[in-house]
DNA sequence: CCTGCGAAGATTGTCAACAATCCTCACAGT
DNA sequence: ACTGTGAGGATTGTTGACAATCTTCGCAGG
């Protein structure tokens, strides 16, 4: 065993971890949409004082994910139909630039564009495979997967950070929305064009196909606030 | 007078203050890429306790502008080539986005891509000026003007934020890499063909326009490093 | 009854002190 | 000369205490 078989080791700051543990209750909804963060009570139930809890704070303040007000307090951030809306547009900006760049490698690299091609039919087998066993909430999850591995693959970490940001709110949509039904056979067919528009190189078919399947599953999310 | 006339006040955070001017200096070359930010003498420097700074460097380092090391200190971020060259991905994804959204835009309100089309003449006037002046420097910032309207003019406030993080590096960067000398008309030109594709509603020529101008930006930027 | 004022309580904002960590240097041992 | 150890200094990480702010409620006065 080499010297060079063992890795770095970096351990996590407080404030980090603590702020991995609130975006996750945000995320998935054990900390609702406009509740209220209190510094004492959580600082308790983290073990810590408030300044590191504090510094987690505004690392979410940043990240968008908490509102400030202050001297009121910290609230975790409310998405109104408008924002709603500019979170979707944002997100197919970024899901077309990423498309099209996969596209775009694949024309000095074949291998490239083929390899996340093959990502992505997983990614549409697996949710088929969600889809027929009637699991909607992992069908839900294997939907962002798919997305995130569209990202992942335009080889951007810069563009994959900025979408993981949309995700979180993402989620957090879709987890106090509870959109309504939805045919799971449609959702799936919709992945599949964009997997298939990335296979054939075809630039134009796939901003076409994202930007239709955003179109929908934003219409599906907010019909039910009309 | 009646009440309504009066806007709601609002402070700023002790942080926030903190968190604005040392932005500032990273994106303006005062505080270099690489240099540690002591939190002893930045807090003297601000008036300030520790704790105060130390939220404010949290909210940089969610924004990516600086890396903590736990234990050993906060650091201004450095750029190297790869990350640049994404900084560049990223913000093409973004502003051809923000041309198209501008272009769609108009299909239903063609007032709005109008206005948009007048802003960036606008823009590209005021870049001319510069270079007529030979202002390099003047330049350079009409440059990052017309970027921050085209974005502005799309529409999505998400879209803008996000764009406001990029625009905060490329800053970074033009600062500690002062690109090579560039022929002015050049610039200005460049600008104008996306501005025209935008008036001309046509897609394929704004995305080609802009996706051209940011590679030969990027060239620039980058090729001191080689 | 309505309005204004002050007090109390809850919470956030900041500070200074102490703890913890890391780095450098000097000294001792081989 | 080289290596290991310990001390000192500098800096970051955390805590608890106090200050500041906001909200609510009770009481007094008109």
């Amino acid at each position: 065993m080499s010297a060079t078989s063992f890795q770095r080791v970096h351990r996590e700051s407080t404030a980090g971890l603590i702020t991995r543990q609130l975006r996750e209750g945000i995320m998935y909804g054990s900390l609702a949409p406009g509740t209220q963060l209190s510094e004492v009570t959580l600082a308790a139930q983290f073990g810590v004082s408030r300044g590191p809890l504090r510094e987690a704070m505004q690392r979410l303040v940043q990240e968008g994910l908490v509102r400030s007000e202050p001297n009121r307090g910290l609230f975790v951030k409310e998405l109104d139909e408008d924002e709603i809306r500019d979170l979707y547009t944002a997100r197919t900006a970024i899901e077309t630039s990423c498309g099209r760049l996969i596209i775009r490698a694949g024309l000095d690299n074949p291998e490239r564009t083929e390899a996340a091609a093959n990502d992505l039919r997983e990614a549409c087998t697996a949710m088929q495979t969600e889809a027929e066993a009637g699991d909607l909430e992992k069908l839900s999850d294997a939907d962002l997967h798919f997305h995130e591995t569209l990202v992942a693959s335009s080889g951007s970490p810069r563009l994959q950070r900025m979408h993981e940001t949309l995700m979180v709110e993402t989620r957090m949509c879709l987890t106090a929305l509870e959109g309504t039904y939805r045919d799971p056979e449609d959702q799936v067919h919709e992945h599949r064009l964009i997997a298939e528009a990335i296979t054939e190189n075809n630039d134009a078919a796939l901003v076409e196909a994202v930007e239709s399947h955003m179109k929908e599953a934003l219409d599906r999310l907010i019909r039910p606030l009309a």
